[in-house]
Parts: structure tokens; sequence; C-alpha cells
DNA sequence: AATGAATGAGCTTTCATTCAT
DNA sequence: CATGAATGAAAGCTCATTCAT
């Protein structure tokens, strides 16, 4: 080995997540990352091309923790207990979700590399969102929630949900179960 | 003869939105908005001192707009009905509520003046909120929501749905209608 | 007018020039270019989007120049008189010549508007080249320069000797006539 | 066991003369070099200082090669037929004379050390001139070449038709032998 | 009022070069 | 010997901002 390793693909992609998270897409640049690490700019440069190169691999990394949880759900019997552990998945890790939101802002990737990772991404997304909405059609299906609303319409209020402020700081599985509660019977009183 | 007037603020703050609401707060730039408006970029510091000081400006313009919509509201009687119009409003005017949410990032503003008036877009915008908090705890007393959900939990929920996207085109009035149906009712079926 | 102009498109044409032909395509930059000119960098941006931007433009502009001289001298009787002239015409210019060998280093132009400037420029070229090839051509038809060498290695051999020092500083219309006839009758004695 | 040797000299300069040729000097990078030979880029420093060290010491090699080939030479009788030689000896060896050319771009060299060879390579350059001279002013002496040019313009005239591009790829003696021959006694006609 | 011109600050990116293993 | 890792210097480029007319 040489020089001892500086650039932890872990710890990069901690801080690109967080700067990201703090700064939005057009805020994020190396030179934040690269005091955030306690590195010479052009050490990332060793490992990404550019910008987007960094922002997609680690959108994907992500995206790859979050589907395997989500398939880990399948054996669960009630779709609405799958999309209260859904809703979990999300607040816990709602950091990812708001970069993985970014995705759209990445479209005129200049480089094919990126616009393949670009692409990628974008499938991965939308199988993301069919996966959702599958188990809300059976929902629907196994009459336990209602037929009238379009689930596109559900899943987008889930989603949503993971913006919602933990003022008090619940812990996560009692706060989404108390996220899903409000949205599963609404806010109406009786 | 002075040149003719080119620089119209009814104009010049939809061009601000459209871009602001495209490119995200750090991806806004005078060029994009002078090419928009066909004018020359310096042309626009005739009347405001830079970048923050058209936005602020701008923002507040809408938060007054918004404000007064939501004043003019008191009248009414049911506060679950005020909340309904509530979010229609939002609905109706997204996109400044979308731009709203960007005033955080103007936080580290350079100048006084700028920082004074963040600082009046932060009180503005929390006197808003705290209206729509006694709405919901005066419907809570009337025992028409649920007294176990904290006030600024309903509220994000409500504001969140404005980001929902409305496939279907339907017109903003039926639209939050039943937006604010699926919220009060819950998702649920029976 | 605005503040007086200090980026004159001659005096930045003669530099870009000069600059070129001392340290070639891949040293040329910006910086050096800017200082010669004294002016900011940034202020060769507000009139070429970059490096190659510039190039091509200068080369047009120089290739149009020499063009315009070249059709100029059709009229002129014998073809062997006109080579003798176009010698003197890039003797004249040699540093635009020099120059205009550089456009192969220019093909793996990135943007598309570079692109169709580089297709424009090799195009031109061609054109020259052809113009030439036409007379020796016409040389050879009228006996006067010998048929069994190909015309492409007899223009060859014309542009060759601009690359030839000129040591004593003859003045350049005694100078390619020198040069010519020594091409013409050959190094050898009697 | 060490590992295996991977930088061997011939295969390290043949891929410096191809970059060389194909980038020129500042377009030429040990990052390139290194991809080509596949080794790290680091690896090169163990035997080169830097990227003038580099380049002196293969210009310097092939230097040494071509003036060795020229020395040769001396046995044969007419300096003309002397000439023809050299000119075939420069056209075989073209890549190496391009890049010869490049000497003066190396000028401005920082360390000692890349001055000193600089500086050897410059003599070496000038001695070649003078050899190359010497068999010019013989063969004028002998009345078999024009007395009325000076040596420099002969030499110039040779060593450009290096770069005569031989589009038949007629073999190299051959070719050399038709250049010189027009070289000899001119392009006109009888 | 409007604008064209110039500029500096700051980010992006590439590479030569160093160094510890 | 060879290399992976890290870095700084320098070029590329974009924009906010200033200023004279």
């Amino acid at each position: 080995m040489a020089r001892k390793k500086k650039l932890d693909e872990q710890e990069l992609f901690l801080a690109t997540e967080k700067l990201l998270v703090k700064k939005g897409y057009d805020g994020f640049h190396f030179k934040a990352l690269s005091e955030e690490l306690e590195v010479a700019r052009s050490t990332i440069y060793e490992y990404y091309a550019n910008k987007d190169d960094l922002i997609t691999s680690y959108m994907m990394k992500r995206m790859d923790e979050i589907m395997e949880e989500c398939f880990a759900l399948s054996v669960i019997d009630s779709p609405v207990a799958q999309l209260k552990q859904l809703l979990e998945i999300f607040i816990t890790r709602s950091h990812t979700h708001q970069v993985i939101e970014m995705i759209p802002l990445l479209k005129q990737a200049k480089s094919l590399k990126i616009q393949q990772q670009v692409d990628d991404l974008t499938h991965y997304h939308q199988k993301m969102y069919e996966f959702i909405n599958e188990i809300i059609v059976k929902a629907q299906k196994e009459g336990l929630i209602r037929k009238n609303i379009e689930p596109p319409v559900i899943a987008s209020l889930l989603f949503n949900a993971i913006q919602i402020v933990n003022v008090m700081n619940v812990p996560p599985k009692e706060w989404s179960e108390k996220l899903f509660s409000i949205i599963f019977y609404g806010i109406h009183n009786g």
C-alpha cells in the first residue's frame, strides 16, 4: 500500500450527501467537499472525473442500498404494513431521498458516461416507484385503501411525508408509524 | 427622449420566478434573466443592488400577495373550510411556495441590507405559519380535527401536498378539494 | 459608447498570431494572451467562448484575406508567373501560413459551433490547395513544368519554401523570386 | 524477486516519439505516455527526473543515431551523392527530424541540468547543420551546385522536403531519389 | 434609463511531481 | 523496481458587479 489513504468512499459519500442536502445541486462544489474532507481538491478528481460523476456514483450506491431494503420487505403479508415499513425506510434515509429527487437536474449531462449513469438512475428510480405503486394497487384490491385515489397520488403523499420535520425527535420507528396513521386515517376527528 | 422603459417589475418578477423554480437558488443567474427579458445584464442593477436584493424583493412581493389572500379568508366560518381554501391558495401559487422555501439558502447574506430583508422574510414566513397554526388549533378545539396531532405536522402535511403533481390537470379548485379530502379523511377504505 | 474599448480585434488577432507561432497550438493560452494585450483574461471570454473559438475565428479572418489576394491574381497570364506571385503572397504572410497548418489539431473540437467552424476552415483550405493545383496543372499542360511530378508534390515544395529562413533579410519580393527560381531551375549548376 | 522490469528504454523512446509527433511538445504528457506503456505515471520518474529530462534524453539518443548514420557516409565520393543519401536518411527518420525541430521550445528550461542538455542538443544540432553545409560547399566548389545560392538555403530546402507527404507510399529510397532529383534539376520543363 | 465594456472572484479541471510502501 | 495516493500549480471558464457614456 502506498501513502496512507485519506479518501475513504464511505466518508466521501457521507460528506457528499451532507453538502448536497445543505446546498442543493448547484450549490454543491468540490471546493467545499475537499475542505470538509481535508484533502486537496484535486485528490477527488483522482477518483471521480467531475461533479456529476461523483454525484451519480453516490446516488447509485444509495439507490442500491434502498432497493435492497425495499426488496427485503416482500415477505410480510399485509400491503398496508408494507407501506408503513416503506415509509420507515425512507424516513430513516430521508437525506438520500432528498438527493435522489435531484436526478432531474442531472439530465443535461455532458459526457456519455455520465449520461449512461443518469439513465440507469432514472430507470432505477422508476422501478422503485413501480414497486410502491404495486403495493398500493394491491392494497386497493384487497379493499384496504380507497379505490378512488390514483396510486401515484398516494405514493406522493407518502414520499412527501418524509419532509415533515420531526421536531420532537421521536424515534424513527414511532415517527413513521405516527405519520402513516395520520395519512391512513386522516386528520379528521371521529 | 429617454429610451423606452424596458424593465417592468411585473415582467421581471415573473421571469425571476420562472428561473428560480427551474434552476434553483444557486442555478439562478442574472445572465439567464437578462436574456429572458431581453435587456442588458447591467440594466437589472439599475433597480436591484444585486442578486439577493432582487430575490428577496421578489419574495417579499409574493409574500405580501399571499398574505393578503390569506387574510381575506378570515370571515368564513368553519376552520376546516378555511384550511381547504388555504390549500387552494397555495396550490394556485405553488411556484411562489417553492421559492419561499428557498429562504434558508439566503441566510448567509453578506450585506446588512439583505440581511435585514431576509430577517423580514423569515419573520413574515413565521407569521404565516402561525396564522395557519391558529386555524388548525381552532379546528382541533372545535373537535373537527384530531387533537393528538401537533399542528405543525398538519401544516406540513398540507404544504407538502402542494408538491403532488396534478398529472390529470384537474382544475385547481377541484384538485385542492380532492387533496384536502384525502388528507382529511385519510386513504383508508371505509 | 460605453467604457473605452480596450480590446481591438486587429490587435487581438495580431497577438494571437504571434503567440500561436511562438508557442504552438497547445502552448497557446489566454493567460499569455491577456498579458500581452494588458486586459483581464475574462475580457477575452466576452468575445470568444474559448480558445478554439478565438483560434478558428482568427484563422477564418486570415484565410479570407489570403484567398482574396490569391483570387486577385487570376488575370495575369503565365501560370508560372502566377506561382511566383503565390509564393510571394505566402512568404509575406508566412505566420498565417504556419498557423493555418494547425487546423488538423483542431479536429477534436468539443462544441458543435467550433466543429462547424473547423469544417469551414478545412473546406476553405482544400479550396486553396485546389486553386494552386489548377495553376500547376495548367503550367504542366503548357509545357512549362515537368509533367512527371505530381502537382501536390510541387505545391508542397512551394509551401515548404516559406519556412526557409531569410537570414539576410532580402526584401520579400526579391526573396520569393529567388526561392522560386531555385525551385524552378533546381540547385544544380549549368 | 523484483517485479518484472516493465520499462524498456527502447519502448519508452518509441512511445515518446509517437506522442511527440502526434501531440506536439506542449500536448505531450506523462499521463498519455504511461497509458501507452501500461505503467504507472510515477514509474517514469524512476528513470527521468521530469518531462524535459525525458524529452531531451530521447532527442539525444536519436541525434546520436542520426549522426552516426551521417558520419558513415563520408567515404562515398561525390558530394551530390552524399546529399542524396542524407535526404534518404532524414526521410527514413522523418519522425525524429520533426521532434528535433522542437528543440527551440525547450529553451526556457528551468533546471540547470536540463539547460545543459538543451545546450548540448543545440550544439549537436548545429554540428549536423555544419556537416551538411560542408558537403554543399564542397559540391559548389566542384561546380556541381550553383554557387549563387547560400548553402543554408539549400540545406533548408532539403530538410523541408522531408515534410512532403509521400501519398503514393513510394519506397523510401526511391522517394528520396525522386525528391532529390526535383530539387536538383528543378521543376521546369526541358 | 439603459447599456456595452471590463474585471475579479471563485469554481473546474488537468497534470507534473513527490512520497511512503 | 514499481506503484498508488496525494498534492499544488496553472489553465479553463462563468458570473456578479462596476463604471463611463
